[in-house]
DNA sequence: AGTTCGTTACTC
DNA sequence: CCGTGAGTAACGAACT
């Protein structure tokens, strides 16, 4: 707040601050009470935006939230000036919640509009002015400070709807994710390239040449092609490889390594093995190493709600799918430890509390679920139960797992009647909505026809057959839906508590500096990972405890803010320790 | 030469 | 009587 602010009125007692651009280097910050009303609007140059907005105040509770359209854009150059923002509201995550909420019936009066409704995208790289260069470009959100303030209304009036408390409770969700995603990206996984060249050495051997084939994975092929009294063909070829097996009298329709497992032949076990090297060396091998690390971080960026049912995806070197094995390689610095930890049978336990399943419930007891379910003779065995419990939530309908679910039924009715219900109301056509009310997509188009065919005079056997398919399949997902769209609010919401905590942790003076991780959090503990119900922390080695301890806090926390006293546990696995590899 | 599709494999 | 959900990404093959 310098010269910069071209005109100032109150805004201390402000619960909102837009923001949006007035002009190419121009923002406007506007400031509502809680009913929306203007109390206060200023200008301040773009380059002294952080300074603003992560200035003085920002730490404390009474802080507005900060309103904007995007948060992947405006948050980024933030950060890298070293400033952190403590809660947001984010325009374009808060109206794909609406828009599809808007579909239910009964559900929030909201008309989407598609100047909205669009995927952001950000450069991965680049100056931080390219961020605005595309303003208004088509397919980006609105940035102007007016787009901004109109949705923002549009959305506060759906908002404020009666029956809308889980709809408040999951934008603030959401857009507290949409923060914590921009910072990991900014901050990036510790990353010791070291361990994991170590690691591609033992698997593959040497680092080949560019574009080289691994020496161990070379000669694992060529004792395939031996084996298969082939010496020239091509393994990496899925329909020369299948042929090639045909002519060496293995009768496979896939080259799938569990199809290949039911046979016998010599060359089956090194082909399974080279395959697996093949994998590690294309996906993540050395090229991977150069592409994706530097400075001893992987930076992927991270897509919050970029899954219908909420669960986050990423772009930019497959971050969701690190193999196991590299595990080890995830290295927290000199003087810092990664405390790591995940929740057990999560989507079982969030499915018991939404049905209010107390004997599901007391199954889940302690931190194996599975084996509860044992113990209360649903099942024999802990792998009928997992497989049982899958099936459930999946939709199985035949092997063992269809076979296993009945099972289920019997003793757990409550918690099967709510994903039965799920599954009926999307085979009908129907949207299904999470515990706080996320909505699922409705049917498509195509979708629609097909069963209104289908259910016409003139729909022969063949027609019905696949309409029935695909209204099975939709029930599928609307099953899964209920459930893993709950389970991701549960660890939203996890994820959140854990970083208000994180917040009030502050390092002692000489404490190692993890500069790698940028200003804004190389003294501070700091998120840098996490997966579906999973996480990781980054912290200096003396707060690992409290680090640790906010961890478990949190996912207590996150219990009670979505199920109040209804008795279920979410017991932790937590490690710390310098790597995330096991042990 | 560039784009799309199918297959495979990794994560939860 | 089939058919356990959600993703990202690499590769070769087939298309334009």
């Amino acid at each position: 707040m310098r010269a910069s602010a071209v005109t100032s009125r109150s805004t201390d007692a402000a619960r909102f601050l837009v923001v949006g651009l007035t002009g190419r280097n121009l923002v406007a910050l506007v400031s509502l009470d809680g009913r929306g009303r203007e109390t206060g609007r200023r200008s301040v140059a773009r380059d002294v935006l952080a300074d603003v907005l992560g200035g003085a105040g920002s730490g404390e509770t009474t802080a507005p939230r900060i309103v904007w359209g995007d948060t992947a854009r405006w948050y980024r150059d933030i950060l890298a000036r070293g400033r952190r923002v403590e809660r947001c509201h984010d325009l374009r995550l808060c109206h794909a919640i609406l828009a599809a909420a808007a579909h239910r019936p009964g559900g929030v009066p909201f008309a989407p509009a598609a100047a909205w409704s669009v995927a952001s995208h950000v450069p991965l790289e680049g100056a931080p002015d390219a961020l605005f260069e595309i303003d208004d470009a088509p397919g980006s959100v609105p940035q102007g400070i007016d787009d901004a303030l109109a949705e923002f209304a549009r959305q506060l009036d759906a908002l404020s709807m009666p029956g809308a408390g889980g709809l408040r409770r999951l934008v603030a969700a959401e857009s507290a994710g949409a923060l914590i995603g921009a910072e990991m990206t900014a901050a990036g996984l510790p990353w010791d390239a070291v361990a994991h060249d170590g690691i591609l050495r033992t698997v593959l051997g040497p680092r080949p040449p560019a574009g080289g084939v691994p020496s161990m994975q070379a000669a694992l092929g060529a004792r395939v092609r031996e084996l298969l009294g082939d010496p020239a063909v091509s393994l990496d070829s899925q329909p020369k490889l299948l042929r090639a097996l045909h002519r060496a009298g293995v009768p496979v329709q896939s080259t799938g390594r569990w199809e290949l497992r039911e046979h016998r032949h010599p060359a089956i076990e090194p082909l399974i093995e080279y395959k697996k090297l093949a994998r590690l060396a294309s996906a993540n091998g050395w090229a991977w190493l150069d592409e994706w690390v530097h400075d001893g971080r992987f930076r992927p960026a991270y897509v919050p709600g970029g899954v219908v049912t909420g669960r986050w995806a990423s772009s930019g070197g497959g971050a969701l799918q690190i193999p196991r094995s590299l595990r080890p390689a995830v290295r927290a610095d000199e003087g810092w430890l990664l405390v790591c930890a995940d929740v057990a049978q999560l989507e079982p336990r969030v499915l018991a509390a939404m049905a209010g399943d107390r004997a599901m419930a007391d199954a889940a007891r302690g931190a194996d679920l599975y084996a509860g379910i044992v113990e209360r003779g649903a099942v024999t065995t802990r792998d009928e139960a997992k497989v049982a419990m899958l099936g459930a939530m999946y939709g199985a309908t035949s092997g063992e797992s269809g076979r296993l679910v009945p099972r289920l039924r019997r003793v757990f009715p409550h918690a099967m009647a709510l994903v039965d219900a799920a599954a009926a109301t999307g085979e009908r056509g129907g949207v299904v909505t999470t515990w706080w009310g996320r909505t699922s997509p409705p049917p498509s188009h195509e979708w629609r026809a097909l069963q209104s065919h289908a259910h016409s005079a003139d729909a022969d056997p063949a027609e019905e057959a696949i309409a029935r398919r695909a209204a099975r399949d939709r029930g599928r997902f609307t099953r899964n839906f209920v459930v893993q769209g709950t389970a991701a609010e549960w660890a939203l919401v996890w994820l959140a508590d854990l970083r208000a905590r994180l917040r009030l942790l502050t390092a002692a003076p000489g404490t190692p500096s993890a500069s790698a991780s940028g200003p804004a959090f190389a003294h501070v503990p700091h998120l840098v990972f996490w997966l579906h119900d999973e996480v990781i922390v980054h912290t200096p080695e003396a707060l690992a405890e409290p680090v640790a301890g906010a961890v478990r806090e949190a996912a207590a926390s996150a219990g009670r803010l979505l199920f109040g006293d209804f008795p279920i546990d979410f017991p932790l696995d937590l490690r710390v320790s310098r790597t995330a590899g096991k042990g």
